[in-house]
DNA sequence: AGCATATATTCGGCTATCCGAATATAAAAA
DNA sequence: TTTTTATATTCGGATAGCCGAATATATGCT
C-alpha cells in the first residue's frame, strides 16, 4: 500500500470535498500554484476563512506550502495514492460542470495573467 | 453533458460521501443488491438509521429501489454521469484499503451465502 | 377486520463544523 | 524599533447534520 492510508486519512480527505470553499480553493490550485491573497480575491471570500480551509487542506496532505518572505504560495499536492488519485480526477470531472467552478477558473485566468498579488518566483 | 449535474447534485453527491454510514452502504451495494434488513444487520446499526441514509442516497441518485410486497432492495445506481462514474471508482478504491469496510464485506459475503433475510427474487 | 412484518418518517436533542470578528504571529520596510 | 503587510489562529455564536426513540405507512397473513 503507498503511504498510510487509515479509515482516518480517507474521511479527512473525503470531507475535505464536500466543503463547497474547500472544493473551489482544490479547483483554482488545478491550474498552479497561488498565494493567499490570490485565492482570496479569486473566491472574493474574507482571508481568515480561506486560511482556515487551506490549514484542513493541509492536514489531509491535498495541498502543500511553500513560503518566500510573508507569502505562502499552496500548490495541490501530488498523489501519494491510488485514493488520492481518484479524488484528484473527481475533482478534474467537477471543473467542466459545475458553474460556479467554471467562474473562478476565469477570475483565476485573469488574476495569473496580471501577476497576482505577490512578487514572481 | 449528461443527465443535469447543476451545482447541487455534485454538492449532494459529495456529501453523500462524506458520511461514514453512506460510505459502508455504498460499499457492500458494491457486490449487488440487498435488502434493508440485510444491510441492517450487516453494519450493525438501528434500522432508521439505516432507512434513513437511504433515503439521502435516492435523492442523491447513488442507489435504485426495488420493492417487492414489503421488502425494499437496493443497488447502486449506474453511472449517470463523468462524475458519477469517477466517485465509483474511488468507491472502489477506498474498499480495499479501510478496514471496516473489509469487515462489512466479509460480513456481507456471508449473509449472502446463508441466503439474507427476505425471500428469493 | 385485526395483527405481524418490513421499511420509512418525524421529533428533540446533541455534536460537529462553519462563519465573521478580533487577535496573534512573523517577516519586511521605514 | 515602530509600522506595515501577509497569513494564521482563536473565540463565541449560529447552523447543519447525525442520532435514537417513537411513530407512521404499507403490505401480507390469518
Amino acid at each position: 500500500m503507498e503511504k498510510n492510508e487509515s479509515k482516518g486519512s480517507v474521511d479527512l480527505m473525503f470531507r475535505a470535498f464536500s466543503d463547497r470553499t474547500r472544493l473551489r480553493i482544490l479547483h483554482v490550485l488545478r491550474e498552479g500554484e497561488l498565494c493567499v491573497g490570490d485565492i482570496v480575491a479569486i473566491l472574493d471570500v474574507l482571508q481568515p476563512r480561506v486560511s482556515r480551509h487551506l490549514a484542513y487542506l493541509r492536514k489531509a496532505n491535498l495541498v502543500t506550502i511553500r513560503k518566500t518572505g510573508t507569502w505562502s504560495h499552496y500548490s495541490l499536492s501530488p498523489a501519494s495514492s491510488s485514493f488520492h488519485r481518484k479524488l484528484l480526477e473527481c475533482l478534474a470531472k467537477c471543473f467542466t460542470e459545475v458553474p460556479e467552478l467554471q467562474a473562478d477558473a476565469v477570475k483565476a485566468l485573469k488574476i495569473r495573467k496580471s501577476g497576482g498579488c505577490c512578487p514572481p518566483a
